[in-house]
DNA sequence: TAAGATAAGAGGGACAT
DNA sequence: ATGTCAGTCTTATCTTA
């Protein structure tokens, strides 16, 4: 009994101290929690520093950590305007201990609450990432990019517009680029022709931001792998594992007598997907493949033609549908 | 209807001026 | 900075099997 008590006591005197305010000396400081800020209810200081989030860890995945979960602090974005770090007034009407507000401090604190929003984003700089980073949360569900991506394309453009390039360029136009420059960068296989075409901006601007970022950020980007690239096709033209295979081997083939160099992966590909189909007896158009990879078809009939001549492949003679051989 | 052939045009890199 | 050139890719159209 007597421990309990002097446990109840420490627990008291711990919640005592963590309550004091620093400014008045009160010990009237709480903490909001949709916000996660500390203030005192009294003066109205806040702490600084954000504090963390009361309640337990999202994630756990074992029962230790299941019982020892602990705060890690709120999720911090590059994808953010102010990368998630800004102090936003709450949007329920209730005052420091806790009681709804009345009606007419209702209306004053939604007067300030707009102004307070509004003033948010100020400055040409920060109103220029909330545009960026709305388009960018659009785009990213259509191309279905992945987080990383996401965070890499927010810290490009965060480069770029340190290094001003954004002057007399659109902003669409740079954040696809920026976009664009993450895949490659990540070897996530996305074209230039897709990214340009979600963001309604001509490839040709996306293109030319796309090298100016390079330039100026004194990138390096490695070349699409055509073996990534054909792995997309071949899912999106629903081909099968066999064909995939031997596709696989000839790019592979491909790539050692470097007939490679200067062309567009995605072609590549496609091409090597379209020649494996022959070969297999597939029935697969150049129609299908040329739209799953996004060419046209006399790219891969180009592509075609080199790979055949080059690789010494025999195609085997046409099967009708029975399967006998034409003659 | 799929595939092949051909031509015109766009855009960009390399190089010279 | 500007112009030229070879090479690539796309679009469009016609022919062939």
């Amino acid at each position: 009994m007597r421990t309990i008590l002097v446990r109840i006591l420490v627990v008291f005197q711990d919640y005592e101290i963590d309550r004091r305010c620093i400014r008045c000396g009160k010990n009237t400081m709480v903490t909001d929690d949709s916000t996660g800020e500390r203030f005192c209810g009294v003066c109205g200081f806040v702490i600084n520093e954000k504090v963390e989030d009361s309640g337990p860890e999202r994630h756990s995945f074992s029962k230790e950590e299941h019982e020892n979960r602990t705060r890690t602090g709120v999720p911090m974005s590059l994808a953010m305007h102010d990368m998630g770090l800004a102090t936003i007034i709450g949007y329920d009407n209730k005052d420091a201990t806790g009681k709804p507000l009345s009606a007419s401090m209702k209306s004053t604190i939604t007067r300030l609450r707009t102004w307070d929003s509004r003033s948010q984003a100020h400055g040409s700089q920060e109103r220029n990432f909330r545009q960026a980073f709305s388009e960018l949360d659009r785009m990213k569900d259509k191309l279905a990019l992945p987080y990383s991506v996401v965070e890499k394309t927010a810290y490009i453009y965060r480069k770029a517009l340190e290094k001003n390039l954004a002057r007399g360029r659109s902003i669409t136009g740079l954040i696809a680029a920026a976009m664009y420059l993450a895949c490659r960068d990540t070897g996530t296989p996305r074209t230039l022709n897709e990214i340009a075409r979600q963001v309604n901006v001509k490839r040709k601007d996306v293109s030319r931001c796309y090298r100016l970022l390079l330039k100026e950020l004194d990138l390096t980007m490695p070349v699409l792998d055509p073996i990534k690239c054909m792995s997309r096709i071949s899912s999106q033209a629903g081909l099968s594992e066999k064909v995939k295979r031997l596709a696989l081997t000839i790019l592979e083939d491909a790539n050692e007598k470097e007939i490679t160099a200067g062309k567009d992966p995605m072609g590549f590909a496609a091409s090597a997907l379209y020649l494996s189909c022959v070969i297999n007896n597939d029935g697969t158009t150049q129609k299908v493949i040329a739209m799953a990879a996004g060419v046209t078809e006399v790219t891969i009939r180009n592509r075609y033609k080199g790979l055949r001549g080059l690789l010494d492949i025999k195609v085997p003679p046409k099967l009708n549908k029975t399967n006998i051989l034409q003659v």
